[in-house]
DNA sequence: CCAACGATGGTCT
DNA sequence: GACCATCGTTGGC
């Protein structure tokens, strides 16, 4: 399977949250399909970080799709997500759960658990079992990091995958929680909660 | 099984 | 000073 380009990136935060399931996502030895997913929105939706303007920590999402949008939350853990929509909206995909595929014994020892349905079924859990964090905000998921080669590439490959979807409303929010923009690979057992 | 709660620090008003 | 796109633990049944 290949590594998709800029072009796949660069769909309204919808479609991409949709289009995201099933792909997987891949950094270093370590890989995990994507299960989960929620939607952020440039219009109309008080959930999202963007929803109030430009400020220092969410310029990424302003920024153009298919780089990466990550933030620490509840001084513990890390969120992260995929810039989606046209270069200037800011709208993004928050990655909330992944089945484990490959580099499995790496992720039990940074969660500190055996129990593969816990590597990587929570946005915050998924984050420590992959080691992503500030480091990785703003990069790019379709091109390297000049200079740095492919260390710390992380990218999300193609999958020939046709999911079945369900959609529920977002987790954890206090505004915009009526809003039907989560979604999940229906019956699938990593799902952060079904 | 599940609901309640505390940890912990960056961000924004 | 309040809030937060979370998670692990605790204590109930």
């Amino acid at each position: 399977m290949k590594p998709l380009g800029k072009k796949f990136f660069n769909q309204p935060a919808v479609d991409l949250a949709k289009a995201l399931l099933g792909k997987q996502l891949v950094f270093g030895k370590l890989k995990g399909t994507i299960v989960e997913t929620e939607a952020y929105l440039y219009k109309d939706d008080p959930g999202c970080h963007a929803s109030r303007g430009i400020t220092a920590r969410n310029a990424p999402m302003f920024g153009p799709a298919g780089h990466a949008y990550v933030y620490f939350i509840y001084g513990m853990y890390h969120c992260f997500n995929i810039v989606s929509g046209k270069t200037g909206e800011g709208e993004a995909v928050l990655i909330r759960a992944l089945e484990p595929v490959d580099g499995i014994p790496l992720m039990q020892r940074r969660r500190k658990t055996a129990k593969i349905e816990n590597l990587c079924s929570g946005p915050g859990k998924l984050t420590q079992a992959f080691a992503i964090t500030r480091k990785h905000n703003n990069m790019s998921l379709f091109e390297p990091q000049p200079g740095s080669g492919t260390a710390n590439f992380l990218q999300v490959y193609d999958n020939k995958i046709k999911p079945e979807i369900t959609a529920s409303t977002r987790i954890g929010l206090s505004a915009g929680k009526e809003l039907e923009l989560r979604f999940f690979i229906t019956g699938n057992r990593f799902v952060s909660k079904q």
